[in-house]
DNA sequence: GACAATCTGAAATTATCGCTTCAACAGTCT
DNA sequence: AGACTGTTGAAGCGATAATTTCAGATTGTC
């Protein structure tokens, strides 16, 4: 590991300010104008920007101790980068005792960096267009997924069967496909997980669906499914997991966030569907 | 001064997102992962951090309306120095530009925080000898879950039928139950999930089962169900979200990390079997 | 005012970057 | 199968940036 302790460069110069010359007193205050960016242009342009000359620029990098002028530069990145970097969630120990390379803490830092890594990913208004369209009652909501993330398609469509009505799961068999897409038109939305390696069939589908005017929304991974061309919105997330197989929490991280955003977005019918559905619950139990 | 409004390189990429190639999306992910820091590299590093080569880089500068890289650049560099500049430092810790209030970034605190928690609340020991017990080939396993969790025990199936043979779905039907019960004995394992509102049916399944002479590993929340007492390991997990259900992330991550660990535990068998899969797979699909 | 010490930038040199070209490749459509 | 369209990176060629050199400018000292 790294010294943890290292200066920045705005230490150095203050450090240094007594012995600077008046052309590096210039680039010192140029630099500190508009830090730390003025000196992440060219050398040309930070000589010019402090009325300096070039070699002026590189003899104050070298008096700070850097070999030239890029690695003066790259150290002004590097500190900008942790400056910006958020300390996302300092994994301040997960597991009570166990060691850090346990697979239970080895998943759990994996699955902290691919919900932070989807979100900075991500363009929040794509997800609040989708939840507007799936809030709307006007329309049909089918939710399809393939090997694996079938199950996923399975868990949004029965939390979303709780907050509206119309809410159907296209059956993972192919067979059933034609059945369902004689029912699918321009009113309907078509919810598609899709995960590498991508499904060649459920492309077909989804290309079905959009040829008979239905909305398409997919989730899919970073590397994004080919099926992404013919939607209308596509939420892209990562996916990386420490095993042979990817991850789909962030999946259903994004199920979940929908399910809420949706539930949100129209409450008062929500609420009195929920109420209902209760109530339909019991009297379903009680006489057994 | 500057035209105020003007799309920032960030909202561009993701307009464009749909018809972006394979390289370029590579180089957008790399990009967002250090926005905008890992852009302000030279076009040579940016490249090689993405995977991809220099023209790659290029023909995405052109495509965002760009005359090379340095006018990229510059605009990346413009676009931070304004943001530095601004005094209320977005830092914004999850998604890009989205309010702290948004959903998204409620639910990412949230399950955050679950994924910890979970973590300090579990004993690493019982997850080891859970993982035992589900590698050990002679026993047999059956898994099940409710209205809610259903969905769960069919990915953690689904999985672990890749892992290894003899395993099972409960179905999700009562009236199903009988029959499984009857092939149900000492060798076998049941793995149930139970949250909130614990089922009660669910509970009459475990303990017929317990009779039976199965072991039960028990997954469920915080609050613990009540199956725990007929359990020979309890699983518990923080599972509370900013919505009006709760979230099953952390389930899912458990489901996972069971997955990946008995998956390590018999490698060699394991890669065996995934290779078979994958020839079956093959041959299965050729024919169509 | 001469001298030494230091500083500075024009010009030359070198290294690296940014860009173009082009051949290989993958996927698609006849 | 084979032509076609679109994507990709290796190779090479300017262009520009970074560095060095050195002569002139500046400053301080005697």
């Amino acid at each position: 590991m790294r010294q943890p302790v290292q200066t920045t460069i705005a230490e150095r110069l203050r450090l240094k300010a007594a012995e600077l010359t008046a052309a590096e007193r210039k680039l010192m205050a140029t630099l500190f104008a508009n830090y730390p960016m003025a000196g992440l242009a060219s050398i040309t342009e930070f000589a010019r920007e402090a009325c300096v000359s070039t070699p002026s620029v590189l003899r104050l990098a070298k008096k700070l101790g850097f070999s030239g002028f890029p690695a003066f530069q790259e150290r002004l990145r590097a500190e900008l980068s942790a400056q910006l970097q958020n300390p996302i969630a300092k994994h301040d120990r997960w597991s009570a005792d166990a060691p850090d390379t346990h697979i239970l803490n080895r998943f759990a830092t994996a699955a902290m960096e691919n919900l932070s890594g989807s979100l900075k990913l991500m363009d929040h208004r794509s997800f609040d267009a989708v939840v507007a369209l799936l809030t709307d009652r006007r329309r049909r909501i089918h939710i399809g997924g393939g090997r694996i993330t079938g199950a996923l398609a399975v868990y949004l469509t029965t939390h979303l069967q709780m907050a509206r009505p119309e809410v159907t799961l296209v059956p993972a068999m192919p067979a059933m496909w034609p059945q369902v897409l004689l029912d699918i038109g321009k009113k309907d939305v078509v919810v598609v997980f899709d995960i590498r390696r991508y499904d060649a069939r459920m492309l077909e589908f989804a290309a079905s669906a959009r040829e008979r005017g239905a909305k398409l929304v997919l989730i899919t991974d970073q590397w994004i499914s080919p099926i992404a061309r013919l939607a209308v919105h596509s939420l892209p997330l990562r996916i990386e997991a420490p095993s042979s197989w990817d991850s789909n929490i962030v999946l259903l991280f994004m199920a979940e966030a929908l399910v809420a955003a949706i539930i949100n977005a129209a409450w008062p019918e929500t609420q009195a569907r929920i109420r209902e559905l209760e109530g339909l619950a019991e009297s379903v139990r009680r006489p057994r």
